[in-house]
Formats: C-alpha cells, structure tokens, sequence
DNA sequence: GTGACTCACTAATGCGCATTAGTAATACGC
DNA sequence: GCGTATTACTAATGCGCATTAGTGAGTCAC
C-alpha cells in the first residue's frame, strides 16, 4: 500500500522581507485577549447582530490605538462582496486639453454625490487614448470592477451596453437614451423648461411665437420642441407646424429676410434651441442684430439652454440653464440606487429658468 | 465518548439572489474545461513559471471574453497582485467648482500618462466633504486599495503619508516635498526655469535685476530665488540681499517710491515670483505702470511663472510657464516606476521659457 | 430544577485570486 | 528499458476580513 507522500504547504509565498508589514486583526485581537472575529465586530459596529460588552469594546480599542492597525481595504472589500468603488466611463477623455467641451461640469455633482455617499470613483482611461483598455469588442469589460458605472457621452456602443445592463450590472447613462430597453438614465427635464420660457414669453404678451431648431432627431431636441408646443397650447397660442422652423443646409436658412416676413406676420418672439455648436441662437440673434430688432423692445430672444461661450458676454438670454453638476449628482444618486437594490431614482432634473434681459413685454399691436 | 457535534458551515452568506453576479475565474476555467489555476496563470501571464499551451490559453481566453470576466480588483490586490489602478487624493476637492482653483491641468496629464501605460485612476473622494471617509485619523487607508497614489495639495497630512511610506505603500507627491524622509515627488525645475529668465535678462544687456518675491520659504518661492541668485553669479552680475526684495506687510510694501529708488540706482530689470495670488506680479506691475514706465523701452519685467487670471490678457510677461500636464505625466510616471519596483523616474520637469513681450535691451546707460 | 431565553463571545468558513508543490504524460539519452 | 528532463497542467493553500452558527454561562419563570 502506498502511503501518501507528504505535501509541502503550497500557496503564498512568504511576504518580501524589508517590509514591514501592518498589523493585522489577528495581532490586535491578540494583544486584546479576544479572537479575530470579536475584533472584526467592534470595528465593525454593525447595528444589528452580536453584542459587545463594553469592557472588551474598550479592550479592542486600545490595542487598535496601540498598534495603530488600519484595515487592509481590499480584505474588507473582498468579504464585504462590494468594493465602494463607482466606475465613470467616457468615450472621449475625461479631460481633454479643450476644457470648454469637458464633462467638467457633471464631474463637479458627481464627485460631490459620490463623496457624500461614501464611493469612489474610479476613472476609466484610455477610451479614447488607444491605451491598455482601447477599443476591442470588451472594451467595456473592465468596468465591471466596479459597483456600477456611469456612462458620459452619446458615444457608448448599444450592444455592449445591452450586455452589461442584462448581466443586472447597474448602469447609468447620462443624458437621455430610451432606445435601449432597461437602460437606465437621467436627463435634463427640456420639455417643463422649454413650456416654462413659452410660458414666460405669453405672460408677456407675445401671441406669437416662433421656435428656431436644427434639423436633426436627437432627444435634446425634440424634448425641446414638444415643451415649447406644450406651452403654446397651455396660453391658448396658435401652434402646429407653422411655429417652428427647421433650419437645414443649404436651403433652408435662417435669414434677415425670412426674420422680417415673421415680423411682419405679427411674430413678436422667437425661441432657438441650444446646440452643441450654438448655432441656432447664433442664426437667431445674427438675424435680428441685422434686421436692426430693438431687443426686447422690438421683440424678444429666448435661448433654450446656454449660450456658446463667444456670446456669453451678450445680454444673458432669456431662458433657462441647464444644472449639470445636479445632473451629475442625480445621475450618482441613480447608480447608487441600482447598487444597492433600492427604488430608481428621478431620472429627470428640471432646468432652472434664467429671466435674462432678451425677453420684455410684447411690442404694442397696431 | 462524544461524538462531535456536526457544525454547520459558517460564513458567507449565499449571495443576494436575481442579481447575476459577475463571473469568477471558477466560472472561465469550468466553461474552458481548465482548474482555476490554469486561468489565473493564463490571465497573469507572469513571465516565468508554468508554462501554457497555445490551445490551453485560446480556450480560456474565449472564455473569458464569452463570459466577459473581469478579475476583481480587491481580490488580485488581496492575493498580494497588482490591480492596475494608480489613486489619486487631493485635500480638497478634485472638482472644485471654482474651476481656477483645480487641479484640472494636472488631471490632463495624469489622465494621459495613465491611460498610456494601461492604468485606470481611483479618485478618492470625500477628503473635503466630510463625506464616507472624511478626515479621521485613518482618511488615507482607502489608498490602499490602489497600486500606489498621488496626492495632490500641500495638505497632506505628513503622519499619514510617513505611515504609507513605512509600509513601503506606492506614494507620489505632487509638488516637492522634502521635509518627509523618503516620500517620493515630483515637481518644476523653478531652479533652471529663473535662472534661464535672469541669463536672458542678462542678454539684453541688463546689469541690475531685483527679485520681488512674498516672505514666506515654501520651497517653490526659495528655488525662485536661488535660480534667480545663480543666474546673476552665472551672468557676473551683483546678486546678495540687496538683489531681492522679500515684500512683507505692511511695512515693507513695493511701492512706487521704492520702484523710482531703484531706477536711481541704475536698477534696469524687474524679476516677480509666481504666488497663488500672483500679488508680486501684480504690485510690480502696478508700481510700474504708476511710476509711468514704458515697459520694456525703459525697464524689463520678468514672471516666475503664470499671470494671475486677471493679467492674462495684458501683454505677456516674459518668463516661464510651468508644465502642468507634463508634471502630471511625470508623477504617473514616477508611481508607475515605484508599483513595478524600478528605478524611480526623474522628479524635476523643466519649465518652458515664455519670451513674453515685456523684456526688452537695457536702455542705454547715460 | 428544568426548559426557555438572553448575552457575550468564538470557531469556522469563504470572498476571488495568485502562487507553488506536486503529478501525469510524453520525449530524450545512452 | 530505465532514469531524467521537459511540458502542461491541477490541488492545495492563504491573503485579511466579515459573517454566522454555535457554545457556554448566566437569568428567569413556574
């Protein structure tokens, strides 16, 4: 018969000499007099479970103090199953060297909702870089060493997000995005504020209005629109197709001719969307610059949104802002919702309204 | 005789049910039809040791990417691995809202270097906000979670980071930092950066050069000064106290009858270090502009550094600018080099002469 | 005084991974 | 044909902590 030889104790090796190591609960709870485990219960503090009689909390404690022990993080993740950490993912660099088109301003929420929740935040490189993590079909792999992740910018591929969102891994997408199923995101609330300036304007007396939009289908604009038809029909305002006018190369411009004819048809406001190149309100206010408008005497400008930074020093447009640092952090309080099973979120944050000084009473009708 | 109880099994509880956890290398190694092992040492791809078949590794990695695995970074940090992630710790906030005050132009640089070199960023939060790990003795132990960590602002506490240190834990320190025995940084060569400035001064032909510098020694205003001292002794020029003007309220103020005193002496180049405020710049230039100097006909001005914001657009002040992002690359840089164990990287980083428009020849001697 | 209960604590276990001794299978040398 | 290498893998182990079933002592009720 054939004895079993004797295995060496495979497994780690030895720690590399020279470095001192920390102490571990084993040490303190030594020094203590109790075991690991009644270590790991006071510093725990869980509210529910076992009790600790006071005299061995004061025990621990003091052996805490005296070796200064300070928890391993990655053991207590490791047990604990959730490492505290939320990932933020962008297709573009997180900071790119052109500050003016960073997500600098959702950054600000979201650290601010993550810290005040006790995350992390780990930052996921190299998207745009070609660095270890580029491209590839799993290019989104890595996210997954996280709680959850958010997502900035339209860029993310729906197939991988599809993936993960049905792994159950808690994702969030910043910025509105309905087309894919479960997904989850949060998004500025365009439709009450695009109604909220129409209704602005009709308090004011305009009777009619005009909205000034690019020709294209995203979220951003057409949420814009609906809000502002809504908030004609709610003043009782003529709307329907006549009420918005699609710009589109080449053909159709915005031109100081097709401005006057408005004015002429008793057109006394004009609404423009706000667009990643501003171009609508920089159409709008160019056309009324050349007309010779009086601004707001003659007639009044809203801008749904921001102005480009080039025209940020012309009279604040009447409008709104849009709160991206709240954006920010109501997108954090989402993911963090998701992470630990509780109700979603309010995934729409409304916008604030921003009187300005391009919007004034409507001209008196002759 | 009695026989043992039978224990049931303690531990973990089963993990929550409906969320599909992520999956275990366990998972990749059964759908590879391969022990554990064999997926850790393909996915570790250490450089000796066992060695893999080329079909072997194909299977797992199918696997892996079938499965969309992604290692756990608690767990490879646990087993005494790296996890590929570099922290990053600032004392305030990451993303002030005060964007002037941030370290965003660092964070471009560390964000790229990173990316480069296939690290992802932790981004610790809560420093300032009071948040999960607020202040507390024990603030910095999340660090560990990382391979290594910057820290960014002066405010480091100096115990914890020794702490770190002495436990051979990974640290950069952005900004030079000598006081702390063996804490790694890096930082601008401002010694290089004023002399260069004082020997192009000297080209011109100037003779007398005064340094207006704030009283305090923080080591960016004493390297100004010693650059600025060698660059006068390089140049054979007078240096000594007489040479630096040390402003100290209220009494020793750079006022424009200390500025005439030594235009008198035959003082015909003005050299002011770069302070948050930019205070130095700022008195000297006013005074200039007081005493009614045609700047550079009849004296030259040097900076040590950026114009404060608010001087930016004023014609620009020949001197150097710091290389924000190229530091952040270099202290990624210098951490990578401590987490792999080699040599540590350069801690200087040159800064980049500005010609500026306001030096100009030494007006003629009468 | 016996069961039921509470209190305070400990033993045992596993989280997911890296590591290394061991092993089976095949190739090689003479 | 038998020892020795080499190759390709697996079993076993532990990192430091959180968790929970279990244990023993004490308290209480009837």
């Amino acid at each position: 018969m054939e004895e079993p030889r004797k295995r060496a104790r495979p497994g780690r090796a030895p720690a590399p000499a020279g470095r001192t190591s920390r102490p571990r609960q084993a040490e303190v709870a030594r020094l203590a007099g109790v075991s690991q485990a009644t270590v790991s219960l006071v510093l725990g503090a869980r509210k529910q479970g076992a009790t600790i009689s006071e005299e061995t909390r004061r025990k621990v404690l003091d052996a805490v103090r005296a070796l200064g022990y300070v928890p391993d993080p990655a053991a207590s993740r490791l047990a604990a199953a959730r490492n505290n950490l939320l990932g933020v993912f962008s297709f573009t660099s997180t900071f790119p060297t052109d500050v003016q088109h960073s997500y600098y301003p959702f950054l600000v929420g979201v650290e601010q909702e993550a810290a005040a929740r006790g995350y992390d935040l780990v930052l996921f490189t190299g998207s745009s870089t070609g660095g270890a993590g580029a491209a590839g079909p799993n290019a989104l792999a890595r996210v997954r060493l996280a709680d959850g992740c958010l997502f900035l910018g339209r860029h993310a591929p729906a197939e991988e997000l599809r993936r993960l969102v049905a792994d159950g891994f808690p994702v969030v997408h910043l910025g509105r995005r309905d087309e894919l199923e479960g997904l989850a995101w949060v998004g500025a609330d365009y439709i009450s504020a695009s109604q909220e300036v129409v209704a602005h304007l009709a308090a004011l007396g305009h009777r009619r209005i005009v909205l000034v939009r690019e020709d294209d289908e995203a979220p951003a604009s057409t949420d814009r629109e609906h809000g502002f038809l809504k908030g004609l029909e709610e003043a009782g305002l003529p709307g329907g197709p006549a009420a918005v006018f699609r710009s589109a190369d080449p053909e159709r411009q915005l031109t100081a001719e097709r401005l006057r004819g408005w004015l002429d048809e008793g057109v006394t406001a004009f609404v423009a969307e706000e667009t990643d190149t501003g171009d609508a309100w920089r159409a709008l206010h160019g056309a009324a610059h050349f007309v010779g408008i009086d601004c707001p005497r003659d007639a009044s400008l809203a801008l749904l949104g921001s102005p480009p930074p080039d025209l940020a020093e012309e009279p604040v447009p009447t409008g709104f802002d849009i709160p991206r640092p709240q954006l920010g952090a109501a997108a954090v309080r989402m993911l963090a919702a998701l992470v630990s099973g509780e109700e979603a979120a309010e995934p729409l944050v409304a916008c604030t309204f921003r009187p300005g000084s391009t919007a004034g009473p409507a001209p008196a009708r002759y």
